[in-house]
Formats: structure tokens, sequence, C-alpha cells
DNA sequence: TGGCGCAGATTGTTGAACAACGTGTTGCGC
DNA sequence: GCGCAACACGTTGTTCAACAATCTGCGCCA
């Protein structure tokens, strides 16, 4: 996986982010303890940024700007390079920088893979009482409101809500934290395509009917239709991508 | 300054590392792309050392020191802990510094959790076909001259090996990713425990037996062994950390 | 047109310095 | 002696300036 420089997205060119601007950013280093947010290290921030769209995928990051930009030194930048490499929201080649990690088709089709390997797996697995049943629906009752108040990012931060929980219903710490990379990955691949209501919007109401499956007809039959769901989540993806000419 | 008097061998126990000894690596920086092997990154160095016990788990790992004994700088150190942290191997506290990973019970209990997830799933579905199959097998007698040697850290290696690519049927690199961090951060659980003939000696045979199962009866079948086989692997773990009183 | 070499820009790394934070110790009062 | 606050020390967090190593783009020449 070269770095071909993923110059996907017509939004790639309109981000003159490089203007003089330097925003002194808060940065206490040490974890707020906050079960979300964005935290409070460089990290942090800069993952924030880059999901809100701010750093499209592709998009190359220079050391000295960005550091100007957020008033930090090189060296407290570069490990905060390493640290979102190692998420893979960043691509680094060595002695040519880093730049906003940007899935391909390959990306996306293994992304999927595990996510069905995964949430399916947990899900017929999971116990119908267990506390996270609540933070789903929880989820699926606020992506309902995003829809109805046409908050399309809402949506979809509503949806990785809800599968988060569904992962959380595995109690595993490690799966949790492969999960959200996979998330991480995957909301950038969103932002290659550039089209949040027909990613999100259809698949509300699939997420409250697999939570209905689940508690009514329980694990395995709810991660049957989890799968078909992710499957047709899939292929979406990949038809706006062949759409885009990224095939 | 280009000695590099390898002290290597023995010094695991009692690790004195802070006699003035620096050593003079050659570091590229630049991937060597070759498939094993400790890579040529500080990172890839420092975590070769781990692995073979040169820093034990809990080992509190001094900035200053650690620099001058591998002859790099505080900043590139940093950048290299960084890399380590987030693939697990080591634990951060801001202003507290970086140590060893020292898994503990729990840690135990979930990496074999995923693990049995994530392997047998694969297992499951693979192909009998699979060209990684060939890779299953110069494992398996890799692990029998090993055995037959009594070379047991090589047992390690080739039962780390088969297991490896076993998850290299699925033909994910996310999967592969992620099966390799689990088993760096297993294998600090067994630096922990510090007896290899027990941990892995007795699970040769059923590396060998799973692939024959594979070969003869396909995929689900050999996953439903390989799943006993690892649950067996994770009480013998956990017996050991009872043993030692971690509980 | 196509390759070559050079200059500029960027990353990789260093060393020193200071600030911020944790930790252990000292000394005081009780 | 015991508890507790102030202090000194060591470590980490961060910055800055500088240089080496490498990549990139451009002009030049055949």
């Amino acid at each position: 996986m070269n770095s071909a420089p993923g110059r996907a997205a017509g939004a790639a060119s309109g981000g003159t982010y490089d203007d003089g601007v330097t925003e002194a950013a808060a940065l206490t280093s040490v974890p707020d303890g906050g079960p979300d947010g964005e935290g409070g290290t460089l990290a942090d921030l800069l993952s924030a940024r880059i999901a809100a769209g701010e750093f499209p995928p592709g998009r190359r990051l220079s050391e000295t700007a960005l550091a100007q930009r957020f008033s930090v030194s090189r060296n407290t930048l570069r490990e905060a390079f390493r640290v979102l490499a190692g998420q893979g929201l960043l691509e680094h080649v060595p002695h040519r920088g880093v730049s906003v990690a940007s899935p391909r088709v390959g990306d996306v089709l293994d992304i999927y893979r595990v996510r069905r390997h995964l949430e399916t797996g947990v899900l017929a697995r999971a116990d119908v009482g267990h506390p996270s049943v609540d933070r789903m629906r929880a989820a699926v009752a606020a992506a309902g409101d995003a829809v109805a108040a046409g908050d399309w990012a809402g949506v979809g931060t509503a949806n990785m809500a809800f599968h988060e929980a569904l992962v959380s219903l595995s109690d595993s710490p490690r799966l949790l934290r492969t999960h959200r990379q996979l998330a991480a990955e995957l909301r950038l691949a969103f932002l290659v395509i550039g089209d949040p209501q027909t990613l999100h919007g259809r698949f509300v109401a699939r997420n409250r009917s697999v939570l209905d499956t689940f508690a009514a007809d329980g694990g395995p039959a709810a991660a049957r239709e989890l799968e078909d769901y992710l499957t047709e989540s899939e292929r979406t993806v990949l038809g706006a991508y062949a759409r885009l000419g990224l095939g």
C-alpha cells in the first residue's frame, strides 16, 4: 500500500489551512478521563480535527506548518504523529512525511471484513441483559432525533455510537480498541465520499431493527441480520468509490 | 563507538542494564522490508529487546538512561516510546514515564478471548488450499525440530509463527496486525511466568493436530479443536499466574 | 524528448535548556 | 513517636536552534 496520493475528493484542494493562523490550544497532556470528547492531548485534538474533515484524507501534513498552527514544537507534534500513525489515521513514509490516511478500495474491503467478523461474533455471543444494550437503545434514539433534525453529522456519530456499544457487549477492551480504530478509518472513507446523508441515513432503521431482533430472538438471529446490514453498507461505500473513479 | 559488545545472553534476570554501557545501534529508520527480523527502526529494536526479555515486564524505562544506552537523543527515543505504547508493549503514564507492560490476569483473559474469537473465526472460514497452509506446515515442522534440539525459545517463535500463519489465512492485513499485537502482549505474559518449556512444549502436537484436522475435515472442525486448544493454553497461563500469587 | 545534476525544501536527529510535575526527605508541631 | 507541610531533587514535557540526510522540482544539456 504505497502512498498513492489520494487526491480523491474534490474537497482536498479547497482547504487552504496554511493561512498564517495560529491557534492556541489548551493542551493538558493529562487525559481528562471523560468518557467521550476530544480529550486533552495533542493527538486527540488532531484526531478530532481529522474526523471533522478539517484535514481531508490524503492531505499532506507539514511538520513546521502544523507546529506553528497549533503553537507546539516540531518534536511534540512528531510524537502525536507517531500515535496517530499507530492508529491508522495517518500514513507515515520515512523522509516523505505524514499525510492523512486515504482508504482505498482494498482498505474498505478489509475494514468491512473485519467489522463483520468482529461485530457479528460479538452479537452472536452477547447477553440480552447486558448493560450496553441500553447504550445501543440510546444511540438508536439519538440517531432518530438527528435524522428528524436533519443533522447528518449527528446521525453519523450516533450510528458509530451504536456499533461501539454493540462491541461493548463483549466486555473486551481490546476488541473495543480495535473497533474504534476501524471506525476511525471508516470515517476517513466516508470523508473521501463526502455524502453523509446517503451513507448514514438509510441505516438508522436497520440499527433499530437489529436491536429489536436481538431483544426478541437473541444474539445469533440478530447477528445474521447484522451481517446482511454490514454487507449492504459495504456495497454502498464501494459503489460510491466506483462512482468517484476510485475502483 | 561501533563496538556493540553484544552482552545479550543471560542478561535477562538480574537486569542491571544501567551500567554505563552504550550500544551503538545501526538504525536506518527505513524499514528494510525483510519479512521477519527486527527491522531497522529504533522501535523495532526496542521491541526485539523487550521480547527477548532484556527489559522485563514492569521495568521502568528511564528516558535519559535508555537514550544514552542506544546512543540516540531523548526526543528520538520518545517517538519510539509512542509507537510501542500504541502497540500495547509499553505503558505510558503522563509525568511518570513509561514502563514495559506487565499483563495482569484481566489482560490475559482478554487476550485469549480475542484470540479465540479471532483465530477460530478465521480458521472456520478458511480455504484449505490457501498458500498460508504451507507456512503453517513449515511452522509445525520447525517447532518439532526445536523441541528435538531443546531450543525452547525456538519452540516459542515457531509456535507464534504457526498462529500468525493461521491468521494469514484471512488475507486481512488488519486482522493480522491485531493478532501481532496480541501475540506481543501475550509474550510479555509468558515473560512474567518465565517457564517456556511448560508453556510451549505441550502445544506443538496440538498445532500439528489442528492442521491435520483442517486439511482432512475442513475449517469448522479444525476451529472447534482450536478453541479447546486455546482454552487449555489459557488455563495453563492462568494457573501459572495463580501459582505466582498474581491472581 | 529524455536523462543529469543541482538547489531548495522537508524530514530525521541532536543537544541544551527550561518548565511542569512527582517523589522522597527534612523539619516542625503535636 | 507520629502526622503533616515545605522543600529539594529527579524525571518527564516541551521548546528552540542547528545540522545531516533525503526527497522533489527545475533548469540544463545532449
